[in-house]
DNA sequence: CTTGTGGCTTGACACGGTGTCAATTGACAG
DNA sequence: CTGTCAATTGACACCGTGTCAAGCCACAAG
C-alpha cells in the first residue's frame, strides 16, 4: 500500500495503467488519462505535476500489484548457479509482457524528459543486479564461462534480457513468450555456462 | 547521385545530418535544420512535406555518402562461413556508430509516424538480409550449430546486431567500439557455429 | 446556522512545435 | 518585358502540455 491514497489518486493510475496496457504504441495523452478515471484533464495535475510524473508513479504503481520484488524469490533460491540464471531469466523475461505498456511510455520519453530518464534507469539498475546475481552464482560455481569477466558477462546478460531485445524478438520477429523465454535460456547457458570440466 | 539535387536541397540534407549527429540525444526541430541551412524554416516545406518525410530522405542521402553497401563487398567475398560472419559483424557493426545520431531520431519517430516506421523497417530489412546470408553461409558449411534452425539464428543475429543493442552496450554500458566488436564476433561464434565435429 | 476547507469543475490562456497559406521579392530565361 | 521559379515574411490553425482564476458542493467544526 503506497502511502498517499486519495481515492482519486488510484484511480488515475488505474485508468493510466489500463491504457497504456491496451494502446498498441499510440500515445496516451493526459485528456485520455482523464476521461478514463472519469475526471476533467485539470484534475490531474491535482495529484502529478507533469506527465513525466503521473508515468512514473504508474510503474510503481505497477510493481506495487504485480509484485515485481517477490517475482525474484525463486531465483534467489536456487541451488546451482545455472539454475539461479534459468530462474532468473524466466521471472524478469516473463515479467516484460506485462510491464511492457507502461516501459514503452517510460521509454520514450526519456529522450526528452531527465526526471523519466532517472526513473527508467533505476528500474533497468535493478535488473542489472539480478543479471548481476546470477552471473556471481554462476562465477561461484566455477561454471562461468572463461571467455567473459563477470562483469562482461552482467552486461550481455543485462541487454540480452532488455525489453528493447524482447520487443524485436517477440514483435518484430514474431516469436510466442515461450519461445522467446526457452531461447533466451538456452542462449544463455550457451553463452555463459563453461563447458563441463573434462571430468 | 540521387536525381533531385536543387542545391539547396542538398544543403538541407547536409545540416539535417549535421544536427542529428551531433545532438546527443537532444531532439532537432524544422527550425534548427533551417537556421543551419540558412535558409527559412518554411522554405524546407518546399522540398519536403514533412519532418518524417526529411528525416527519411537523411537516411538515404547518408547511406549515398557512407556507400552502406559497398561496405558489404569484403562479407560477400569471404570464404568460409564463419569468416563471412564475422565480416558481416564487423561491417555493419562499425557502420552503426555513423548513422546512429539519424537512426535514434527515426526510431523516436516510427511510434507516431507511419512513414517513418515503414522507412526504418526497410532500412532493417536489408540488414536482416545480411543476417540471413551470414548464417545460409555458416549453414552451407555445415558449421551452423544445430541448437538453432537458420530462420532462428537469423533472427537472434538480427537482434544482437540491433542498434538498440548497440546503444545499451555503448552508451549504457560503456564499452569502446572495439570492445562492441570483438565481443560480438565472439558472441556469434560461440552461439552459431557448431563445436568442430569430432575429427 | 454559518464558516471554512478540500476536492473537483469549467473556461480561458500561454507556450512550443508542426504544418499551411497568401503576398511579396529577386533572379534568370525567353 | 514578361513569366516563372525559389525563396522570403508574416500570420495563422492545430495539438498537447501545463497554468490560473473563479466557482461549486459536500462535509466538519465552531
Amino acid at each position: 500500500m503506497s502511502r498517499d491514497n486519495s481515492k482519486t489518486r488510484n484511480r488515475i493510475l488505474k485508468a493510466a495503467l489500463n491504457l497504456l496496457e491496451a494502446s498498441r504504441g499510440e500515445a496516451v495523452r493526459m485528456s485520455d488519462i482523464a476521461k478514463r478515471a472519469g475526471i476533467s484533464r485539470q484534475a490531474l495535475y491535482l495529484h502529478f505535476a507533469t506527465r513525466a510524473e503521473l508515468l512514473i508513479a504508474t510503474t510503481h504503481y505497477l510493481d506495487g500489484l504485480k509484485g515485481s520484488e517477490e517475482r525474484l524469490v525463486p531465483s534467489r533460491a536456487a541451488r546451482s548457479g545455472s539454475e539461479r540464471l534459468d530462474a532468473f531469466i524466466e521471472a524478469w523475461g516473463n515479467y516484460i509482457p506485462e510491464i511492457h505498456g507502461v516501459a514503452k511510455a517510460l521509454l520514450a520519453m526519456k529522450d526528452t524528459d531527465e526526471a523519466a530518464a532517472t526513473a527508467w534507469r533505476e528500474r533497468m539498475w535493478d535488473v542489472r543486479q539480478g543479471c548481476a546475481a546470477a552471473i556471481n552464482a554462476l562465477h561461484s560455481d566455477e561454471a562461468l564461462s572463461p571467455d567473459h569477466s563477470p562483469d562482461q558477462a552482467t552486461d550481455i546478460l543485462w541487454t540480452l534480457l532488455s525489453v528493447r531485445t524482447w520487443e524485436q524478438l517477440t514483435v518484430e520477429c514474431g516469436w510466442s513468450q515461450e519461445k522467446y523465454i526457452e531461447t533466451l535460456k538456452s542462449m544463455a547457458r550457451r553463452m555463459f555456462v563453461a563447458d563441463r570440466p573434462s571430468s
